[in-house]
DNA sequence: TGGGATTTGTTTATTGGTTGAATTATTTGG
DNA sequence: CCAAATAATTCAACCAATAAACAAATCCCA
């Protein structure tokens, strides 16, 4: 029970390490919480002794990631708990987004609260990768100083794009922006991480919805991406490729793909082919997405980005197909269902993305924030 | 660098689970070189202390997980150093395998090394599920005393089955078996663990070559089965049947299989028709792969069971495939090999799990061995 | 042949972090 | 107003890793 190995890293362990991970834990058991705990709540749903759990919430409530709340309820004798929540003035996070037809900014506090929002309409296509980037950071400075206005502290900042992105900030390939090995600079000054927008989306989605710990976020737009979520975690793959089931194979010998491969699932479910055929485009999104279920076993499928309003129109056939296509369907239910966040999920999983990293790591931003 | 998360599980660490990293850490470098490593050596390439390799070393030699060689290697000045070896009389596991002509048992050392193989033919497909089993217990029965003999202590048993299994040991469908909702009970006395046989024939083959964190193994019996490795873990899927390649639609209106659907890859890939048109069988099959590496970006993909031995006829039909239908070809190479084990992958596999359960927790087998 | 250089492995005091028990704080109920 | 109950803090003990000094065993060179 305990005395278990931690994880399988490679790294040794220390007691700072001990500390770290604690922290950690303590923080997330306070975000996923739908009250606010008291430090014995915390004890006992973490394990941890509460003499370790008030010293832990100390350091926390001191680097502004925790802050103590009035007893709000009223239960039976002896002394009242203090509630502990997420503090709303600590570390932000800076989501951004460039699609093919706008730009988009926003600051998520640590608790989740949209505080700001800039959205820039226009074509992305008729700028230079440059200039759209010079025209982002416009953006991204402006919700800077909004967030700094607040008091809030941007831990960092995650842009959504829709196209391959590599390590290290570099987009290889987004078609529809017409962008080639672009690499994307800091913005507003600070650290940038630079990820598909439909793995973001679903990261926002988790987020969302948290009670899923696996599925599949497929977003519909022009093209046609998917976010993996396995065990809570967001699958990148080897080399941050996953996810493009835009180009699975549907129909071997079908319409021929921009790819130069043919009867990929694009063809058939992209936005123009939703339009033209909703039929045509549900039974090869259920054909693909049977796919996905017999090799991953998800239980769960999430239809975001253009599909979600279309959902009406798209389920029934997207089920018909799984129940004929997934071996397992009769065993285990696979549910179809529509993204709980709207447009802007990319752009909000993004900001979420940031301050994931901080509840995910709170030793690490303790330490940062120390050093300033 | 230091200091950072351990990992995201939701449990309280103190300074015991500290330790048990270590351990698992100390005896996976161990495992994982070449030559016999030193004390001196280990804390080099963990990043430990020597103080505290030799505390570690020091528990694990009592525990007989690892033993101390002479200083084999003589290089420059300075005091030798002691070899430190995994022992292969420590812990060993029993590897099991149904199949539908044979039954096999084997027992590896923790070494890696096949200490002792048993194989019964015949049609299991003749007998009732617990006639098999009790069979099959014979054979581990004598499986454990020859282990025994040798000095050997069996941690544990794995079986590997052709079919879907839930946790628990309980066999949902074994189609070629004949099969349905079966219980494993304990064989040879010991506690077992129940999987796919393509799940632990990738298993196998991760400990083969175990160059490659992520790939996926396809197996390809009477039935197609794929176990799919990600960073070093196998992933089993949400509720335990994952890999279920041989239900994904290559055509969709193609020809009618046994589970009810259409165009499954079994029917174009499966024994008989890699028989009867490898060319076709390639085609399938790599039409289902490139939508295995779209999904997942995998850049590895390893060709075992049936398929081994035909590779070369299928090779160059699937790559074909790949290279089409595969988005990131050109970005990022996918590599189609065969599988290094060859039809005792499964069996193999399956032992190696017991022992990996081993290496990646030594604190809690030197606590089960203290308490005996 | 002998002494310094070099590398391995052990010993010892120190440090950091959790635990468990005792203590303090604050409320309810009789 | 006191006892029971619950929350939070304090403090000594313990465990594991670290750093630095030390012991052991070899090589190399004069």
């Amino acid at each position: 029970m305990n005395g278990r190995i931690l994880n399988a890293s490679r790294a040794p362990v220390r007691q700072s390490s001990v500390r770290a991970h604690n922290l950690a834990l303590v923080l997330q058991t306070v975000a996923n919480s739908a009250n606010r705990p008291s430090r014995a709540a915390i004890a006992g749903s973490t394990g941890l002794t509460r003499a370790t759990v008030s010293a832990l919430v100390d350091d926390l409530i001191a680097g502004g990631l925790l802050t103590e709340h009035d007893p709000a309820p009223r239960t039976g004798a002896g002394r009242p708990a203090a509630g502990l929540a997420l503090s709303s003035e600590g570390p932000a996070g800076l989501g951004l987004e460039i699609n093919v037809d706008y730009q988009a900014a926003c600051v998520v506090d640590l608790t989740g609260v949209v505080r700001h929002r800039f959205v820039a309409r226009g074509d992305q296509r008729l700028l230079s990768p440059a200039a759209a980037l010079a025209e982002l950071d416009v953006l991204a400075v402006r919700a800077r100083s909004a967030a700094e206005a607040d008091g809030l502290t941007l831990a960092g900042a995650a842009l959504a794009v829709p196209g391959l992105v590599a390590p290290g900030g570099l987009v290889r390939v987004a078609p529809n922006l017409g962008w080639q090995d672009v690499r994307v600079p800091e913005l507003a000054g600070l650290p940038i991480t630079v990820d598909n927008e439909a793995n973001l989306a679903a990261l926002g989605e988790l987020r969302a919805d948290g009670t899923e710990p696996s599925f599949v976020y497929v977003s519909g737009e022009i093209g046609i991406g998917a976010g993996i979520v396995l065990d809570g975690v967001l699958y990148r793959g080897g080399r941050g490729w996953s996810g493009e089931i835009g180009h699975v194979t549907v129909y071997p010998d079908g319409r021929p793909c921009r790819c130069g491969a043919n009867g990929c699932l694009e063809q058939y479910a992209g936005q123009e082919a939703v339009a033209a055929d909703p039929d045509l485009a549900a039974a090869a999104l259920g054909i693909a997405l049977s796919a996905v279920v017999n090799l991953l076993d998800l239980g769960v499928i999430v239809l975001g980005g253009g599909y979600a309003p279309e959902f009406a129109r798209l389920s029934e056939g997207i089920e018909a197909e799984l129940r004929r296509r997934v071996l397992t369907a009769g065993l285990a239910p696979v549910t179809v269902r529509p993204a709980a966040l709207g447009a802007d999920a990319a752009m909000l999983g993004a900001a979420d993305a940031v301050i994931r990293d901080v509840q995910e790591d709170p030793a690490g931003w303790l330490a940062r924030a120390q050093a300033v």
